[in-house]
DNA sequence: TCATTATGTAGTAAATTTACAAAAATACAA
DNA sequence: TTGTATTTTTGTAAATTTACTACATAATGA
C-alpha cells in the first residue's frame, strides 16, 4: 500500500476540483479530521449536509474502496502527521507534563532518525572498522561521552579501540597514523576547531577518516565517510539533548554490523567477556 | 483521548493474561496486524478460529468501544511505524533490517519507560539535586559514559559535579563526604561490587545517596532515594543498548526539572556558556 | 429542450453488536 | 479424589447498525 503522506493535505489541495456536495464533505472532514475517523458515514454526511452516497463517492474519489478504507487511511495519515511534533519544554510545566515531553522529544528524534537513515554510509562506516587495525574514537563534551560509550562497545568485539578527550594527544595520534587506522570523529555541529583540526591532520596520513556529524560541516567535508544525523535540536534547549541519542544509537547499528560481519562463531568471544565481569558483581539472588 | 502509544506491545504484554479465544485473537492479530485493521470482524474471527463475539469482547478488552474502533487504534499506532516487539538482531539480517529493528528496540525501550515514568522519585531526586552543594556522578563500563554525559549537562546548571571512574577515587571522595553532598550512583544491573561499596561507604556520611539503577538491587538498598528503570535488556546481546538510552533521557529529565526549579531567571546563565563555546567552532557558513 | 452530470432516495447486503443459552472451567463439599 | 454448584467462558442466533448499489430525480450546461 503507497498511500499518500498526508490524505489531509491532498484533500485541500484537491478542494477547488471538487462539485459541491463533495466539497461539503471535504470541509467537514478538513473541520474535524480526528472525528471524521470516529464517526459513521451517517453521521459524516449529516455533519457536511450531503447524503451517504456521496460521501461514499467522496471515498472513492480519493482512492479508498469506500468509507471505512477512507477512515483508515485517515487515521493512517492523522497519527504520523501528530507525533512527528516535538515540543519544548516551558517554565509553566510541572512534573505531570516535562518528564513525558523529554520522552516524546527522544522518540521523535529516533523515528526521525529511523526515516532517515543513511544506510550506504553506515554500510560503507562497517566495512571501513571492520577492517581497521585500530580505531580511534574522538569527541568533545556531549560527544565525548559518547564515544566512550563507543568505546566500552567495539572493544567486547576484539577491535583496539582508543578515546581521549585531549586534543593534543588526539592531534599526535592522528599525526603518526597509517595503514590500517580507523579515526572515528563525533560532532553534533561537525564545526568544533580542534576535532576538525586533528581529522585534517588524520586526512593526511594513510589513515581512514570517518564521522557522525551533520552533513556539509567542515568535520563531514574532511572525511572519508561521514554518517549524517539529521536530528532538529531545539535551539532555545540550549544542550543536545537528542541528537547524542541519535548518535548512540547509530553507533550500536555500526557495532552490530561489525558482529554480523563476523558471523556466529563470534559469539563465544562475547560470551568470554561477559562471564569475566561475573565477578565484579554480587549473584542475583 | 489518552490512547496508547502502542497497542500491539500492550496486547503482547497482556497476553498471559487473556483467556483462551482471547489468546487467539491476539495472536491472529499479532501474526498480522496491517491485515487486521483491513479485515472485517468475520474474517479475524475464522482467522483466529473463534466466534465474531469473542473478537468483539477482545477489543472491548483493551480499551476500544468495539471492533471498528479497534481497528481505528490499531491502524494509529502501526502508522508510527514502530515494530511494537523487540525482535533481536539475528545473523540472517543484513543491511535493510538490522539497523531498524535496532532503532525499533531503542524507541520501545523509551516507550516503555515513559509508561512507568517513577515521577515521584524523579520529583524526589530533582529536589535533592537542586539543594545539594555539590554532586558526584559515579558509574562503571556503559554507565561510565552515561555519568560524563551527566557531568557535561548539569554542569551547566552551575552544580559542581564531579565524575570519577576510578573506584579508589571514589571511595575516597564517599568517605569523606559531607551534608550538601550528593552521590547519583548510575548502573544498569546494580550489583557491580565497587559501585555498591562506594555507596555502602556514602551512606555512613552525612551525604544524600541517589541511584538510577534496577528496583531491589543491593544498590538501590544503599540508596535514599532510587530511579527505578524497568528495561527488558535482550539477554542474548551481552551489551546492555537500550538502558542506558532510557538513563540519559532521564538524566535529561533531572537536569530539566532542576532548571525549571531555578526559574526563568536562570537562562541568561545557560546563554552566557553557550556563548563562551562560540569561539571553539568554525562559524556557520 | 436535450444531454450530461450531480445528488438523493430507497432498498439491499454486509457487518457489528446484543441477548441469551450452552459449555467449560473452577471451587468446594462430601 | 468425585460429584455438584457456581462462575466464567464461549458460541448461536437475532437485532441493529452501517455501508453500498441501483435507480430516480434534480441541477447544469450546451
Amino acid at each position: 500500500m503507497t498511500s499518500e503522506p498526508n490524505l489531509l493535505a491532498v484533500i485541500q489541495r484537491q478542494l477547488g476540483d471538487l462539485n459541491k456536495s463533495e466539497a461539503k464533505v471535504a470541509n467537514a472532514i478538513l473541520k474535524a479530521p480526528e472525528e471524521a475517523t470516529r464517526s459513521s458515514i451517517a453521521s459524516l454526511a449529516a455533519a457536511a449536509g450531503v447524503s451517504e452516497p456521496s460521501v461514499n463517492r467522496f471515498c472513492k474519489r480519493f482512492g479508498a474502496t469506500g468509507f471505512p478504507d477512507f477512515k483508515l487511511q485517515l487515521a493512517t495519515s492523522l497519527a504520523s502527521g501528530v507525533k512527528y511534533v516535538s515540543r519544548a519544554v516551558e517554565f509553566s510545566d510541572d512534573i505531570n507534563t516535562f518528564p513525558s515531553k523529554l520522552f516524546d522529544n527522544a522518540i521523535n528524534a529516533l523515528l526521525t532518525a529511523k526515516e532517515e537513515l543513511p544506510l550506504k554510509a553506515i554500510a560503507q562506516a562497517v566495512d571501513q572498522i571492520a577492517q581497521a587495525r585500530r580505531v580511534y574514537f574522538f569527541g568533545f563534551g556531549t560527544s565525548a561521552a559518547v564515544a566512550r560509550d563507543a568505546e566500552h562497545k567495539f572493544f567486547r568485539f576484539n577491535v583496539p579501540v582508543f578515546t581521549h578527550e585531549d586534543p593534543l594527544m588526539q592531534r599526535m595520534l592522528a599525526a603518526s597514523a597509517g595503514v590500517g587506522d580507523l579515526f572515528f570523529f563525533i560532532s553534533h555541529t561537525g564545526r568544533t576547531k580542534v576535532l576538525v583540526e586533528a581529522a585534517e591532520i588524520a586526512r593526511q596520513t594513510e589513515a581512514t577518516v570517518v564521522s557522525l556529524t551533520a552533513e556539509g560541516s567542515p568535520l563531514a567535508d574532511k572525511s572519508h565517510c561521514c554518517i549524517n544525523v539529521k536530528v532538529e535540536e531545539d535551539t532555545e534547549q540550549y544542550l543536545p539533548m537528542t541528537s547524542r541519542l541519535v548518535q548512540l544509537v547509530i553507533l550500536d547499528v555500526l557495532a552490530a554490523g561489525v558482529t554480523l560481519r563476523r558471523g556466529e562463531g563470534f559469539t563465544p568471544h562475547l560470551a568470554r567477556i561477559k562471564d569475566s565481569l561475573k565477578d565484579t558483581r554480587f549473584p542475583t539472588s
